[in-house]
DNA sequence: CTTGTTAAAATGTCAGACATTTAATAGACT
DNA sequence: AGTCTATTAAATGTCTGACATTTTAACAAG
């Protein structure tokens, strides 16, 4: 595949490293091909061969590419790109065709570590964290109503999750909130929003924000398994309902 | 602080951005503290500005610092730092000065994800990663008894949980298997590694073993906890002994 | 005291030449 | 033919010097 794809931009300010990760992401190239190179890049776009050099070091640095002297740039393969690196997550953002494996992946991730997540939260929240985690409820109740809200209410919903992830109060799960963002706009598209769904995740939503402020982390944690537990089924995650209680 | 506490390097290849990166982890400089300016360095060790440059652009992705231009590379707050990024753990390893709020940190989270981890383990495990697992904890037994193997014994250490966060079949989860390497060799240092606590530890780790070898979460999970329940004890992570069964 | 101008210092960018690594090619020899 | 070796071409990596841009501080005018 060649640059051809890619309009050669006219105007304004470019982020090189953003619109290659972009392409990549969404499979222009495949695994073990290789790149275009630094000059072809460099004359397709109009800028200096420094401005590429810099947006693939960025690219390296997410492992989204491997570079050698003499040999060229080569496509790394999706299980060695560094999906923890906030720079991935805002790349991922907006794009409506990540790979649905990339989806699925990060969706398992989250429906086994958020109940982990949720009871520590409990344990740990301090005021701000609650005040935070309210916020973000209530704006998911007043944008859940008109269906012209929807991407505000995703936005509460990345702000709820996110401000569950802080309130574990620990430096690792929270680095892990950058993966939020992207796994919960990829659903928007996807989903229906049926008023009825929408109303059970908000009854679900509140029964994680009860777990965390009343102290009680079991609760929290099946509550935030139960908020995760249907999309889970809809992306073949788990095979079967479960009733828990 | 200033340059001069660093050596100036003296003949062979240099890697400036393993070299600058450890001396801030290890606490040579405050946050919110101004970095040396590009000139300086490149004095210092007799280098290029260009290959400054290319080891603070590194240090950047990793959150370590900030530059902005016209006013200079300010340190970033420990909050900031990318600790899942390879090139952190690889930065990390090695180093007997860690902060210790950070060693906490990370193994609290293992504490709080390994359980989930081994229970997708047994779930998801092929016979590669079962192999995997055998051949580490092989390893483990063969260097428990001599202390002069202590480092080899910790290799092993690493390569059993790497293993299970691989076992798990998780693009997510796969990538945290980085931490491993810093967390348990910061902690080798640290402790006494009597023979009866190893006895104790490769039980445990064999009863991990066992539950993702026959396929059972729960016992796989409760395994996994029992393995870094004594650390998190001294880390004072967990306040008291916990009787789980 | 406030505001606007200027100057200095730091990082960011560019362009060109050169170095190094890799892969392909062409010969030479058996 | 086959294989090894030397040469060449092509790509990324590095160095250097000059210049652009941004920020801060100093200073002067009102």
């Amino acid at each position: 595949m060649s640059l051809n794809a890619l309009p050669p931009h006219s105007g304004g300010a470019i982020n090189l490293a953003r619109l290659l990760a972009r392409a990549l992401l969404a499979g222009t190239w495949q695994p073990g091909e290789l790149f275009p190179k630094e000059m072809d890049i460099s004359n397709h776009f109009g800028v200096s061969r420094n401005q590429v050099r810099n947006a693939l070091a960025s690219l390296t640095a997410a492992g989204l590419i491997e570079r050698t002297a003499g040999r060229g740039t080569q496509i790394r393969q999706m299980s060695d790109w560094h999906l923890l690196d906030p720079l991935m997550s805002e790349w991922m953002t907006g794009l409506t065709n990540l790979d649905p494996e990339l989806i699925r992946a990060i969706y398992a991730f989250r429906f086994s570590a958020e109940p982990v997540v949720a009871s520590l939260a409990a344990l740990a929240a301090s005021e701000e964290d609650l005040d935070r985690l309210r916020a973000a409820f209530e704006g998911m109740k007043q944008t859940a109503t008109d269906p012209a809200d929807r991407h505000q209410h995703a936005e509460y919903d990345v702000m709820f999750h996110d401000a569950t992830y802080s309130a574990s109060h620990n430096l690792v799960w929270r680095q892990m909130g950058h993966l939020l963002r992207p796994s919960i706009m990829a659903l928007v598209h996807g989903s229906q929003h049926q008023t009825s769904t929408l109303d059970d995740s908000l009854a679900r939503h509140q029964a994680v924000l009860d777990g965390i402020v009343h102290r009680d982390p079991e609760a929290a944690a099946t509550a935030a398994k139960e908020v995760l537990h249907r999309t889970a089924v809809d992306l073949g995650i788990v095979n079967e309902p479960s009733f828990t209680h």
